[in-house]
DNA sequence: AGTCCATTTAGTTGTTTGGCTAAATATAAA
DNA sequence: TTTATATTTAGCCAAACAACTAAATGGACT
């Protein structure tokens, strides 16, 4: 039951809900992208991470100084998935994180990073 | 998103994915029987139940001084069901639950209960 | 009415969890 | 090597939570 519960835990905060999301609409995101669409601390998402990662949900691939995530394809995970997407994709706080992502997505993630750490970078846009 | 992360936090708790596996081998059951099935506080198992119904997952049905359980069925919920049934019924635990439901189901809910404040299940006439 | 009793609600306690900041780690560039 | 920086880990705090006991509620029975 541990590894159902793992799951069932991992997806039981909105943050959470709200990254798988984001992954299943764009195959790999960075950690500063999703730190940036949160609005939570850099930490905080990174420890987000490491739970739906111990859930089987989320796998890590390094390049360089960045860390890139994606959904895990696992057949046993497709009916949760399914379900969360049919449950989640018209709520407006869905809705409001595919547009943000749209701008997150064009920014150069040095910006991005630039700007979390409090520093001037070019012109951000929010919705 | 709060309906989704109602259902969720829901079954995100060891004790409330147990009732549910049992509401889902056995159309209905009664507190007590829940209550004798988890080995936990009677008014822990309210507060359960109370919680899966906020959620929408289970309804109760009145029937005199007892109060009986079962699954709400709801298309929505049809997969998240479905998946739970699939990653737990292998697991030791759901499958004691089945075994001792066997067991609780044989009982009078009387005895049960009786059992449950202390009392001698088959009461003995004292002198 | 009065009693019994299954269940729920209140109130308490110890643990878990989500957030933060600051320090540590690891990689890239200078 | 030294510096800069993206991410993780550690440590702290407040809120949420699951468990318990005791009191309240509501139905059934005499």
């Amino acid at each position: 039951m541990n590894k159902t519960l793992a799951i069932t835990k991992a997806i039981s905060d909105g943050n959470r809900l709200r990254i798988l999301m984001a992954l299943s609409d764009h195959r790999e995101l960075c950690a500063c992208q999703i730190t940036e669409l949160l609005g939570v601390a850099g930490a905080t998402v990174s420890r987000h991470l490491t739970v739906l990662n111990h859930a089987g949900l989320v796998e890590s691939r390094k390049d360089g100084r960045w860390v890139n995530f994606c959904l895990v394809e696992n057949p046993e995970h497709a009916l949760i998935i399914t379900w969360l997407r049919n449950s989640l994709t018209t709520t407006t706080q869905i809705e409001a994180d595919k547009e943000s992502l749209g701008c997150i997505l064009g920014q150069d993630p040095e910006d991005i990073c630039r700007k979390q750490r409090g520093e001037a970078c070019c012109p951000v846009k929010k919705p």
